[in-house]
DNA sequence: ATTATATATTTCAATTATTGAAATATATAA
DNA sequence: TTATATATTTCAATAATTGAAATATATAAT
């Protein structure tokens, strides 16, 4: 019995991973950026910026890395660079009107009752994964 | 009320992909092989071997890619290339026997209540999930 | 059968992304 | 001050990915 137990969760794992890429593509889909900037501009726009060392943890890569993800955001006008007054070794990336925009725009492709059924849906989603995760 | 809902909609999402990063994390870490290397292996048990081109399809990359993905695992030992016979053109990627340990050996980590658990929630949340996406 | 077209994978050179280590700038403690 | 620590950038070396051509097989048309 534990045997096949483990195959339910390696498939439940693989669906669960399927079903969010499948939402990222669609929300993706058309954009001259790639996921990966995308998920990145919308994690600005939801933590008003972000550290570099955050998004070297978020994005699992080295603090150089960094810096040549964001030259490119930044080049394409998405982001800008501003030092933290409180400790001036830190540099926060923070959406510019033009990033703002990008952002608010993928949301629109979905009609506003798929939006609400989504909320819903993620909501709970959430809660179930909060007990194991 | 449109714009809150937006919001609350890109939180979601960014705390399931965490969550699911986190379980990801923690089924990988220690290991040898980096996550996406683990992941096809697993996928590969859950269907019996994957076709290259299911897997640059499931990765997002060129044939090119999957064919030096493919090399490194097969160095490895942890996979072997099949021809189809039905379509000789076709090379389907099978676990070897050292492959199908190191999936069996992933979930050794959970305790055995923990892992029912995990099951539990994987099943309501695809379940979940599936009425949207 | 032969020829033409299509599909699956591999090969490989060019490009792009990432690392790791040194450099720069600032902060904190002794 | 001086020493040590932390955050980011720089940059050369390495690794991963692309795109296009090559190879092998399949399918359809004549």
């Amino acid at each position: 019995m534990a045997e096949s137990n483990i195959e339910v969760i390696m498939r439940g794992m693989l669906e669960i991973q399927q079903k969010s890429r499948r939402f990222a593509d669609l929300l993706c889909e058309g954009e001259s950026l790639s996921q990966t900037q995308l998920i990145l501009l919308i994690q600005m726009k939801i933590n008003n910026g972000l550290k570099a060392s955050q998004i070297a943890e978020f994005l699992s890569v080295t603090p150089g890395a960094v810096t040549s993800i964001c030259d490119k955001l930044e080049k394409l006008g998405h982001i800008k660079r501003v030092r933290e007054n409180e400790d001036r070794r830190v540099v926060k990336m923070v959406l510019t009107d033009s990033g703002e925009k990008k952002v608010e725009e993928l949301f629109l492709k979905f009609p506003q009752g798929k939006l609400e059924e989504i909320e819903k849906v993620l909501l709970q989603v959430n809660q179930l994964m909060s007990t194991v995760f």
